[in-house]
DNA sequence: CTTCTCACG
DNA sequence: ACGTACGTGAGAAGT
């Protein structure tokens, strides 16, 4: 047995990596004590993230609690992975730090599947997001180990992936390749490998003492766990990857990308990526710039001199090369890409459009599609389920949930399952009827419940039964506006209409639904009196930022909408149809339907998504597609 | 590592 | 006193 002593939080601990037959007999008898005493600290350390890809390892397992860490060398086959086994069989009880990730690993690499590890799960992460979900980049603590080991445990707890990263490079290995390339001997991987567990043993009680005093119900965590073990099974299964069409689609796009690039090299621009390149040819060429199509001053007011804007200075406003400046430039309608004739198309500037489109959806989707896909060719997106201040999901690697919408092309990479189709199934207007629920707007309840169109009947309240469509468009951008607590000038800039018209629709909003700005300025309140933090109405904690206190409105909207999009994956599980769901999009979820049932199940689809929110109704319809994921966005297969 | 840009709801 | 668009992931360039 090799042992490892180190002190945590001025008390000894011990780390123990079992080598002989007595020393497995020896963990398994501590597992039997471990287990009657609590909730058993379990970990594993892998060859990398890739977990479907077929170099991908386990190499070891830990278990542990306060005082003891055994790592379990998975890699050494024989004895070691069957005691393992029978500690994952004993264990009444696991306790892991970003659960999900572990559950993937064990469910594809030992025979217990998610289904048997889950139920059997705290996620020390998830319970510590509960706390506080901001990332520390938001000003919160974050959800990873080492801060919160900081935070609760262990001021001085040592980094054990940073630090693990430093031994990489002194072994030549990087942070990539470190994990399958650093010795499984090495006594720091080792003593890392089993502190994770004691680590994570320790955070335990005192994130649900903390929880207890937030008083934050149980219910909510039980919840959190149901929805993180139902999109740990959607990433088990995947999606089918139509390998030669991507393929194909890869080459074209590579192949548009090099011949949009030597099109503006003929301008003199080598590289259409390079802001510096792209200013200075169009300067030469004598575009000007309109106000509004210059970056924000980020510099302090004593930092700022006149006359400096243009190219210089760091934080300075300086022209913007985006997407609308080239599209202006080019005679191109920023939305449809059609002609304007409005002025002489730029050549350059179209040129730079086509290569960086083609360019970039190639990096970003079709290679990624490739580069992350099994060996059966399924990609296997990560879903973290509870991610966002808002606990809206985010999904990565790759990155689906923000696949282009306009053009079908990359979302027909992805298929439904064979002799199955795709349906999506999306809520209507879900954020304006949680607001109107949570608030309690009279006469948007109202509209809602007659069925009429939400835009329209606010048209009408503000501009009489004339409204025009026109007038339907203010109102809908003026709608965004406040779940997103935006002012006049922005809902004139993204909706392009006149600033006194969103002025007037937006007195004419306040009068119309009087409640939304009491409702927003309740939420405002109740943070200050408890210390910026808002409570959402399934009870979870949202963090206000000070300097923009107005946004709680927003995150009270967003977080209702993600739990009812929680309960709908919770709902459609207890309908059998876990087995077809594929992605939570925000609003929407993705299936894979067999093709005999499809009516039948996009109905019970439909009514999973569908329940009473404060006398609003929220309601979903289901559209199906065919084979390709892009069939619901113009493909024709 | 930060900033800009761009894809989504 | 007034007004503030919300939440993500990812690649490329530049510092």
């Amino acid at each position: 047995m090799k042992t490892y002593p180190y002190e945590v939080a001025g008390q000894p601990v011990v780390v123990k990596v079992p080598e002989t037959y007595e020393d497995l007999c020896e963990f398994f008898s501590w597992l039997v004590g471990a287990d009657k005493r609590g909730p058993i600290a379990l970990d594993t350390e892998t060859t990398g993230l890739d977990i479907y890809s077929d170099t991908f390892q386990l190499r070891t397992v830990q278990f542990g609690d306060t005082r003891t860490g055994w790592v379990l060398h998975w890699e050494r086959g024989g004895l070691f992975q069957h005691y393992a086994e029978r500690a994952l069989q004993y264990a009444t009880r696991f306790l892991i730090h970003n659960a999900p990730y572990d559950w993937c690993v064990l469910d594809r690499h030992t025979r217990f599947k998610i289904e048997d590890l889950a139920p059997r799960t705290t996620d020390t992460r998830l319970v510590a997001g509960l706390i506080d979900p901001r990332q520390p980049q938001e000003g919160g603590r974050g959800t990873a180990l080492k801060p919160l080991s900081a935070w609760y445990v262990d001021p001085s707890a040592p980094d054990t992936q940073g630090d693990l990263t430093a031994i990489f490079r002194s072994l030549k290995l990087t942070k990539t390749t470190g994990w399958a390339g650093i010795p499984l001997d090495h006594p720091t991987y080792n003593l890392y490998a089993g502190l994770d567990v004691i680590l994570t043993a320790r955070l335990y009680p005192a994130l649900t003492a903390e929880l207890a005093m937030l008083g934050v119900r149980d219910k909510l965590i039980a919840y959190e766990h149901e929805i993180a073990r139902i999109c740990a099974v959607m990433q088990r299964k995947g999606m089918i990857l139509d390998l030669d069409y991507t393929r194909e689609l890869d080459e074209r796009l590579g192949n548009d990308a090099l011949s949009y690039e030597a099109q503006a090299l003929r301008y003199g621009v080598a590289n259409v990526n390079s802001r510096a390149q792209l200013l200075e040819a169009f300067h030469a060429m004598g575009e000007e710039w309109l106000p509004g199509e210059f970056t924000d001053d980020k510099r302090e007011y004593w930092q700022r001199e006149p006359d400096t804007a243009m190219f210089t200075e760091k934080g300075a406003p300086s022209p913007k090369v985006d997407k609308a400046v080239l599209h202006r430039f080019a005679d191109l309608d920023f939305q449809t890409g059609e002609r304007l004739n409005q002025r002489k198309p730029n050549p350059l500037a179209e040129a730079v459009i086509r290569s960086k489109r083609a360019g970039k959806w190639r990096s970003a989707y079709t290679q990624t599609f490739l580069d992350t896909a099994d060996v059966d060719g399924r990609i296997h997106p990560f879903i973290n389920s509870m991610q966002a201040r808002t606990a809206r999901m985010s999904i990565t690697r790759p990155a689906v949930q923000t696949l282009p919408s306009g053009d079908s092309m990359i979302r027909r990479c992805l298929l439904a399952e064979d002799e199955h189709v795709m349906v999506s199934t999306d809520f209507a207007a879900v954020e304006m009827r949680v607001l109107a629920a949570l608030a309690d707007v009279k006469r948007m309840k109202a509209a809602i419940n007659a069925g009429e169109d939400l835009h329209s009947f606010t048209a009408r309240m503000v501009y009489g039964g004339g409204f025009t469509k026109k007038h339907r468009k203010i109102c809908k951008g003026v709608g965004f506006g406040k779940v997103y607590g935006g002012g006049a000038a922005t809902i004139a800039r993204q909706t392009g209409a006149p600033i006194e018209d969103v002025q007037r629709a937006l007195a004419g909003y306040d009068r119309a639904y009087p409640e939304i700005r009491k409702y927003s300025a309740g939420l405002q309140r109740e943070a200050y009196a408890n210390g910026m933090v808002a409570v959402s109405v399934t009870g979870r904690r949202l963090p206000v930022d000070r300097e923009r206190v107005y946004a709680v409105t927003n995150y009270a909207v967003q977080s209702a909408a993600r739990d009812c999009l929680g309960q709908s994956l919770i709902n459609m599980e207890e309908a059998g149809l876990l087995e077809y769901m594929r992605l939570p999009i925000h609003d929407e979820v993705l299936c894979s339907v067999p093709y005999n049932e499809r009516f039948d199940v996009a109905r019970e689809i439909e009514r999973c998504m569908t329940f009473d929110l404060y006398g609003v109704p929220i309601e979903a319809e289901a559209e199906i597609g065919k084979r390709s994921w892009g069939s619901l966005y113009g493909a024709d297969v």
